[in-house]
DNA sequence: CACCATTTGGAACGATTGTTCCATGAATTA
DNA sequence: TAATTCATGGAACAATCGTTCCAAATGGTG
């Protein structure tokens, strides 16, 4: 091995993940890639392959390391009311940024590429099956130690989560107004009480 | 007037209108807009200003007749119950043609371009404050009638609603199993029982 | 020190992007 | 019929797209 790579490559995947998360797949261009990098374009050709298969990585990099890191450590730290509040909060804290205001990477990618990329279409899936498990694994927990009642249906309100987090992340993008958002969330949390 | 337009621009519009629903704006180039209405360059520019323009016009042309038609017609004809069964219905039913799972041109264009634009941003706000509007008055009026129960809090279903569909219409995307879908109109059709 | 394997910087590729220009065509008006 | 007015077809624009190529630079290896 003659020598190593002159650049971190998780830290300028994180940045490419920003890039695509911020504007979307078409909307970034490999200029805007070499930009926010500072990596030079036959680094990353090299390094990561085509456009798309730099995405699929970012997109894969926020799947485990932002979405399910995220479901971890809630799992782990909060108690179960407390936890699924944090997944609406994580999303509602973001409007107040300025430009910080992207969404979910996954749901973007949703609606801009799954229809038309079956290898996308699978990936979003299995984050939503794992997102709605998630609710189900908290409310049964929250059942359990007595934060939920015994009675409620916990299938039904966790895929019942999962599409409120779904319609919560769809309003962020065009609606600043955090009374609305919390309204959305408490009606959630409601349910379960 | 020396002579009329050889095209017909309400059609034209429409063409434009499809193209960008099922792809959204950054991956319709006008050679692609050229090519679906059959129309020259130089007449589309003409006649409806630069690619913004015409995306704008054509988003407006989905708010006033595929959206707001849709919630007319189904408040005029239909029960309450039916018509927001059929506000459903009417996007679970394209799954199943497989060249039309565009989902709804204005959820698209709030992910993909809503943050970047405050123009879009602002129409489709008041779209979603129109199906608010609309689930509302359907369950009041539920209520008048008989098919739902007095005791609703309406305000608060028809918010539900709302993120009910918006959930359901990410899902569209990369998610064809119609049980499921179904599953997530009937959980909410439950609430107003 | 010479050799090697690989990254790096940057030019360059052809294709496509959104947009504009102009000569031609056609229908109305005088 | 002649003049006018505007849409039309198609070439052409500069800029940018994703991608590739190559010479220069690099640091470990024999």
């Amino acid at each position: 091995m003659p020598w190593e790579k002159r650049f971190d490559i998780d830290q300028t995947l994180n940045r490419a993940m920003e890039a695509f998360w911020a504007r979307g797949f078409e909307a970034t261009s490999m200029q805007d890639l070499v930009d926010v990098t500072g990596v030079n374009r036959a680094s990353l050709y090299a390094t990561y392959g085509d456009k798309r298969d730099l995405f699929l990585a970012a997109l894969r990099r926020y799947d485990s390391e932002v979405r399910r890191r995220l479901l971890d450590e809630l799992g782990a730290r909060e108690t179960p009311p407390r936890a699924v509040a944090a997944v609406f909060d994580k999303f509602i804290r973001q409007v107040t940024q300025p430009d910080g205001n992207w969404g979910c990477f996954l749901i973007n990618s949703a609606l801009e590429l799954a229809p038309h990329d079956p290898e996308i279409a699978a990936m979003v899936n299995s984050a939503q099956d794992d997102i709605e498990a998630f609710f189900l694994a908290m409310i049964r927990k929250g059942q359990q130690s007595g934060d939920f009642p015994e009675q409620l249906d916990a299938t039904y309100l966790a895929r019942q989560g999962l599409v409120t987090v779904l319609g919560l992340v769809v309003m962020i993008r065009s609606r600043p107004e955090e009374a609305y958002l919390h309204a959305i969330r408490d009606g959630f949390l409601s349910r379960l009480t």
